[in-house]
RNA sequence: GGCCCGUUCGUCUAUCGGUUAGGACGCCAGGUUUUCAUCCUGGAAAGAGGGGUUCGAUUCCCCUACGGGCUACCA
């Protein structure tokens, strides 16, 4: 059975880069009617951010990825937070040690940063390894006797002992084979000083051990995947096949998309709302149109078409389809995108799923999908509804300057007057064979007419069809709101 | 610096050796709607560079350039 893990640490929010791999993994594990486990990998406690966890699975929810497994829901694999491992995980590390497979190091991170330093002046790279580790203060390097005392005072870790001279082919399933010699590898901190596992050591420990079957995660993980395969190999575990995303990269200047982009940019780059800034729900983005558009991100998934429910996501995901390269996020194409998921939905279901955007509309229609009907084309985000509700729920609180210069070339008023006649004595069907005939005795374009009306009506010269959203503000709406143009016109 | 991964219109992408290199977003221009939006039609716009392999390279190989990632007792 395909068993897939989403394995965030709870250092902040989740962001568009993260959802993703999420996305991805909930994806594979539907397509194979497989398990999507929740892991939460806090094992740094000190980068830890209050909250952060519970926005992750805020966010999963919002967009219906709900975990199989996860420290809320259980599962028969748990603990499912990290933090709550640490027995497991001394026990697996005595094994290594046991084995001769990891070794125990007593250098202090100050002398090895001023290794490192010392290695940066001379142009060179300081590597914990097969090289130097004799020289270094470790179980391999001094007596029973020190190595044991040492042990009694604490403050230690546990490195791996890597083979020097090997080469190591590790299998991506987007990128194909990959070979690194061990020489490149150094030895890689597994237990920290405070007891707990390094990410590199947890992760492979977990996925081992909650039988993961593939590891979907992103590029940034692609160069330790020979270090993770070295572990697999040091307990004598199979390794898990692994899939490699590309990465998310900023739509201006440089680097992959990272927390400060939404700010520079102006536009979100969380799903939910964070630190009082607004998330992708709060712009009005309907949940399954952020996870269509974020997919397109790196994979195509079929030709010609762009529009797809989580369903239709789940049967075409594909491993081959999946693109290399990173891709850049573009608002405006995750805005078509949810505009084209809101044209698809028809009037009745957006009222029935959105209430609290139509309270105003309901307090005031006892139709509203007569009003709807006349604004649904114009939806971009559903935010917009409460935009679009306002020319039907107030008189214009302000008249564009652009309507302004563009009418002055008609005489407003007497235009005004017109209209006023024909709206208040005749039914909305006939006004635009009226304003015609009116037209054309004063020798102007029908245009002035409905372009009048419209300025009136809505303050501005866009807006929904106005013959029908004349109807449905009645008469006296209308002409008030004539009347109303004809006092500011004189102001 | 070292290691790893990448590179097709501005952006997301199609192409699995032979195509006028296709689509989508955005942009521009027309059309429909005697209004607005939708919609429709058209347009500008791409294979990083250099070597090979081949009858033929965007496609396969190598080099260079560029981009990205990693290089912590972070994940």
């Amino acid at each position: 059975m395909v068993r897939v893990r989403f394995a965030p640490s709870p250092t902040g929010p989740l962001h568009i880069g993260g959802l993703r791999t999420a996305l991805f993994n909930y994806l594979y594990a539907k397509k194979h009617q497989g398990a999507f486990v929740l892991r939460v990998e806090d094992t740094d406690q000190k980068r830890k951010v209050e909250g952060s966890e519970e926005y992750i699975e805020n966010c999963l929810a919002w967009c219906g990825l709900s975990p199989d497994e996860s420290p809320n829901k259980g599962g028969k694999y748990g603990p499912y937070r990290q933090s709550e491992r640490g027995q497991i995980y001394k026990n697996f590390i005595n094994q290594l040690i046991d084995s001769d497979r990891a070794y125990y190091a007593f250098d202090t991170p100050e002398e090895l940063d001023a290794l490192r330093s010392t290695a940066e002046i001379n142009n060179d790279r300081f590597m914990y390894c097969a090289l130097n580790r004799d020289h270094l203060n470790n179980s391999l390097s001094m007596t029973k006797k020190d190595v044991e005392k040492r042990l009694e005072e604490g403050a230690y870790v546990i490195r791996l002992k890597v083979e020097p001279h090997k080469e190591i082919v590790v299998e991506d399933k987007i990128r194909g084979t990959i070979r690194v010699n061990s020489n490149e590898i150094e030895d890689k901190i597994l237990m920290k000083a405070d007891g707990l596992p390094t990410y590199h050591f947890a992760n492979v420990v977990d996925d081992h051990l909650m039988e993961i079957t593939t590891v979907i995660r992103g590029e940034e993980w692609l160069p330790s995947l020979p270090l993770h395969q070295l572990i697999y190999d040091a307990f004598g575990w199979t390794a898990p096949e692994f899939m490699h995303l590309p990465l998310i990269l900023n739509p201006s200047g440089k680097g992959k998309l990272s927390k400060r982009d939404g700010d520079k940019n102006g536009y979100p780059v969380f799903p939910l709302a964070w630190d009082g800034k607004e998330g992708y729900k709060e712009k009005g983005f309907l949940p399954q149109a952020h996870l269509n558009y974020i997919a397109q991100l790196g994979w195509s998934i079929e030709e010609g078409k762009e529009i797809f429910s989580i369903e239709e996501l789940i049967k075409k995901f594909a491993v081959g389809n999946i693109q290399k390269g990173g891709a850049r996020f573009d608002y405006e194409k995750a805005k078509w995108v949810n505009q084209q998921h809101l044209a698809n939905m028809s009037v009745a279901e957006i009222i029935d799923r959105f209430p609290v955007h139509l309270q105003q509309l309901k307090r005031v229609y006892t139709d509203v999908e007569l009003v709807l009907a006349l604004i649904k084309d114009r939806l971009v985000l559903l935010n917009d509804l409460e935009k679009e509700s306002e020319v039907f729920l107030s008189y214009p609180k302000s008249y564009s300057e652009k309507g302004r210069k563009r009418l002055k070339k008609f005489d407003i008023e007497e235009v005004a007057h017109d209209l006023i006649e024909i709206v208040g004595t005749d039914e909305p069907n006939n006004y635009k064979e009226l304003m015609a005939e009116k037209a054309n005795e004063k020798g102007l374009g029908m245009g002035a007419y409905m372009q009048v009306l419209r300025f009136a009506v809505v303050g501005d010269l866009t807006g929904p069809d106005l013959i029908p959203l004349v109807a449905v503000l009645g008469k006296n709406v209308t002409v008030g709101r004539l009347e109303r143009l004809i006092e500011y016109i004189n102001d």
